[in-house]
DNA sequence: GTCTAATAACTAAAAAATTAGTTAAAAAGT
DNA sequence: ACTTTTTAACTAATTTTTTAGTTATTAGAC
């Protein structure tokens, strides 16, 4: 799987958080939620197409209008991402990942007990 | 802290794997340890220069050679980026991610239970 | 010393990513 | 019906990233 530039993986946020979007819907999303400029029409409309051609979206068609929806779960891309990562930073180990989070307090081990008897009772 | 392009973080993990490497020793890695084709000097050379314009990098110089050395560590990197990456993901929460690399198999129940004991011996 | 290979610095070219203009068609509002 | 707004498609422009050519200098081999 492609890995997203910073500029697609930003639309690929902002659709698996709407879920099926059209383009005007992403430019008022980043207008009113992430307060920035409402960027033209055919910027967000060049980016869903790449991404469509990516194989990240498809779209179904209502009329003229374009609903653009995943193809690709934020939960896959997400493993697909952190698997590279750990591989890179981790030397493939998952184990070394979660020292290091509790090593960088990102992760207390109060937490970490709890969550593993959770885990466990499922 | 700037976020690395695909082919700058390919020669942060050179430099970061071997030390404090000359432009030389990085073409070497590649073609040795990578198996890829040698490439040009220049092209090394123009990618060390930009990621010690970014700070990643600086230099110490033996004559005319340039012994470039990381002045980011990769478990600064690493930190940086995992927790983007924690943010944009998993809502921030270090927790969900442990959750998720247990669902996906990426870690397993007993070894998280090892590591939690090493880590409460600590 | 002379020659060869490696080097840094500079520059340029190519490729990829990002942003945006224009047009024609459709939809919505009046 | 007429006007305005929204849209897709196409295209172009800009910016960023990546790769590589050229030149002058240095180091090392001989």
């Amino acid at each position: 799987m492609k890995q997203l530039t910073k500029a697609e993986e930003e639309i690929m946020q902002i659709i698996w958080e709407l879920g099926p979007s059209t383009v005007g819907q992403i430019r008022d999303y980043i207008e009113v939620q992430m307060k920035q400029v409402r960027p033209p029409h055919s910027t967000i409309s060049t980016m869903v197409r790449i991404l469509e051609e990516k194989g990240f979206l498809d779209h179904k068609a209502y009329g003229r209008t374009h609903e653009y929806f995943p193809l690709v779960s934020k939960e896959h891309y997400s493993k697909q991402t952190i698997h590279k990562f750990v591989e890179d930073y981790f030397e493939g180990s998952a184990n070394r990942l979660v020292s290091f989070l509790v090593k960088e307090k990102d992760l207390n081990l109060k937490d970490l007990t709890e969550l593993l008897n959770k885990l466990e009772e499922e």
